[in-house]
RNA sequence: GGUCUCGUAGCUCAGCUGGAUAGAGCAGCUCACUUCUAAUGAGCAGGUCUUUGGUUCGAAUCCAAACGGGAUCACCA
């Protein structure tokens, strides 16, 4: 309804406003809720062009519209603002026009370009935590969000699964697992544990011994025992020994950092590591056999993960295949003069005149950093899908520099698509008890935490829920459903950019702003359904303001969706979703459905009950959340 | 310290392409189930939109500075 009127207004702008407008001018608002209409015009834009006052400016605008347009019963001004009022029949076609269509709002498929989300992209040698959470959550629904607008859409990820991190768990379960009756070490089969977590567990168990071990080098070295260490080494410890006289305690701290820093370098441990790493560089069997049996243990753990989690990958990239790809570009780009070497033989890249800094690409040594296979992985990535017209990093922003620089290399390389690629970057999570820590052990489990919510939607849903007749099956999907729908409304509805508070005891919470609450209403209209039938046929009626309401907001979902994709905040659909089934619980709770007499009136609540239970499902379905039709 | 980012009710968050009296949820206090699922709805109370300047007919929204959180500045990822 906007839309023609802008054409009028901008048809008409001679005759109206004595010149050309420009349509930024038009600019539409909701109605407030204490003045009766049901779309706002702003007349203070016009006032200049009328030199009129803003209320005789609306007048002659309203006037000019109502006679112009149908669908417009009436017009107030009030303090600048033109309110009109849209008639029932106009809404009532509007009903109609949105039931007729099974994928209200969304664009056809595959009518837009081909773009990739990538997300989850976690390490080996760690178990998938609470942000990992919201990092496949908010990936996930990204990218239901840019298929329903017409995006051929590729989910994917890339697998940290090299470097030195993965050498640690493997050392530690190498030298520290412990031996069974049949002379086997710790496995995921013979232990129970999941994949993942058991290789975590070496992480773990690595650091800790690796710091048992810096300690006592550092009591040695307190004791004055210097036997087996370079000079460069004792010399560096007395100077910053002797550098932590006099100082406040956070320059001590800072000191006593570098100590440990320079003992944690001197460990056996660590060169151990090192060593392995050079002979899995070299593809040494024994490495290399290690490497991919413990990697698969990990997979197994992250697939069952992502399972639960309900998300998945159409392609997936392996950091130990793209880090070779990503050294040859490096080395073509230093022919290139993109890139320079320094004495010692490491390569870089200066971008100070772009204002960031020198970025090393390849160590002295010849083996690849970070942002070397990142390079190498969005060549690939182009590679295999020459279509591609976008790249989505679903990455959190404490790497907002890094792909800063990473846009940055790929631009000057020549790569056109660099343009597309875009870094989606968003806030940490934190605990009320403050930042994740995993020193301090306060890191939240993702399988923990998906089974505890899961756990309590249970226990809830036992207490009040309507589950007569149901299956065991039916049940314990219905439990899952209500948990994991809570978790991930929750994680979700928050502008994605932010940092956000997750307080467990909140995130099962079942009323307010929750999952639960959205599927509830779901499950009610479709009791409703069941009773009342459906295959109805609308005819023409009065319809009164709580019906409108909800019209209107359903009326605004197709925008809802582009603007979702635009921001890439699945943060709108919630919001959204949260504000229709408000309306909609007011309705319900106002106005009678089934019980009412007048058929037309009947038949047409309940085909609007129809079509909001439509949309709460594909706007869910958006998130990665399901709805029930019983709870 | 440089760069980036955030600051809205006791708490968690909306609102931010400038527009009417700044909104929700939770927590607190009332009220409504012989009626379609009360996992609901209605109401009360709660605000110097961090501060100070500027732009404007009009600023929570834009600009600048200050203050306060956070991130980042590795031959880590």
């Amino acid at each position: 309804m906007e839309n023609p009127i802008t054409e009028i207004l901008v048809d008409n702008a001679v005759h109206l406003f004595g010149g050309e407008i420009d349509p930024k001018m038009i600019q539409f608002q909701k109605t407030r809720k204490e003045v009766e209409g049901d779309l706002t015009l702003v007349i203070f834009p016009f006032v200049k062009a009328l030199r009129c006052s803003p209320d005789d400016a609306g007048n002659k605008i309203g006037s000019f519209l109502m006679e112009k347009l149908p669908f417009i019963a009436s017009y107030q001004v009030i303090s600048g603002f033109l309110n009109f009022n849209i008639s029932s029949d106009y809404w009532l076609s509007q009903l109609e026009e949105i039931d007729k269509q099974s994928d209200f709002g969304f664009a056809p498929k595959d009518s837009k370009s081909m773009i990739m989300v990538e997300y989850s992209s976690p390490n080996t040698n760690k178990p998938l935590h609470l942000g990992h959470l919201r990092n496949n959550f908010l990936g996930y629904s990204v990218a239901e969000i840019l298929k329903a607008n017409g995006h051929k859409v590729i989910k994917s990820q890339i697998i940290n699964d090299r470097g030195i991190h993965i050498c640690k768990s493997m050392l530690a379960w190498e030298k520290f697992s412990p031996l069974n009756e049949k002379g086997e070490r710790e496995t995921p089969s013979n232990t129970g544990l999941k994949g993942d977590k058991l290789v975590g567990k070496y992480y773990v168990e690595f650091d800790k011994q690796f710091n048992a071990e810096a300690k006592s080098i550092i009591e040695l070295w307190e004791k004055g025992d210097f036997s087996g260490f370079s000079n460069k080494i004792s010399e560096e410890f007395i100077r910053l020994s002797e550098a932590k006289a006099g100082k406040d305690d956070k320059a001590v701290k800072g000191l006593d950092e570098k100590i440990k820093d320079l003992a944690k370098n001197e460990t056996s441990l660590l060169k151990e590591a090192k060593d392995m790493l050079v002979k899995w560089e070299a593809r040494d069997p024994q490495v290399y056999l290690l490497w991919t049996t413990m990697n698969s243990w990990v997979y197994e753990g992250f697939a069952s993960t992502y399972k639960e989690m309900g998300v998945d990958f159409e392609k997936l990239y392996y950091e130990s295949d793209t880090f070779i790809l990503g050294k040859d570009i490096v080395i073509e780009g230093l022919q290139k003069g993109v890139f320079y070497k320094k004495e010692d033989g490491s390569v870089w890249i200066d971008l100070t005149s772009d204002g960031l800094d020198e970025k090393l690409l390849l160590r002295s040594d010849g083996t690849t950093v970070y942002m070397t296979q990142d390079v190498g992985t969005a060549v690939d990535r182009y590679k295999d899908f020459p279509d591609l017209q976008g790249m989505i990093y679903t990455v959190g922003n404490e790497q907002d520099y890094h792909f800063k620089v990473l846009f940055l290399i790929l631009k000057k390389l020549g790569y056109e698509w660099a343009e597309n690629c875009f870094h989606l970057s968003y806030g940490m999570v934190d605990l009320p008890s403050g930042k994740m820590k995993s020193r301090e052990g306060t890191v939240v489990d993702a399988d923990d935490l998906m089974h505890e919510v899961v756990q309590s939607a249970k226990e809830m849903s036992q207490e009040r829920g309507y589950l007569e007749g149901m299956t065991e099956d039916e049940r314990t999907n219905l439990f899952r459903l209500i948990g994991m729908g809570g978790l991930k409304y929750f994680l979700l509805k928050v502008d994605p950019r932010k940092r956000m508070m997750f307080d467990p005891a909140e995130s099962i919470e079942l009323n307010g702003n929750t999952g639960p609450f959205i599927q509830y209403a779901h499950a009610r209209i479709k009791s409703l359904i069941a009773k009342g039938g459906s295959d109805l046929t609308l005819n023409k009626t009065e319809i009164g303001s709580f019906e409108k309401e909800i019209i209107k907001h359903l009326v605004e979902y197709p925008l809802v969706i582009k603007d979702a994709a635009k921001e890439l905040s699945p943060a709108l659909i919630a919001n959204y979703i949260y504000e229709l089934v408000k309306l909609y619980n007011q309705f319900y709770q106002n106005v009678p459905i089934l019980i009412e007499e007048d058929e037309k009136l009947k038949v047409m609540r309940l085909i609007l009950s129809e079509n909001v239970a439509k949309v709460i499902k594909s706007s869910m379905l958006l998130l990665g959340v399901e709805v029930p039709n019983r709870m």
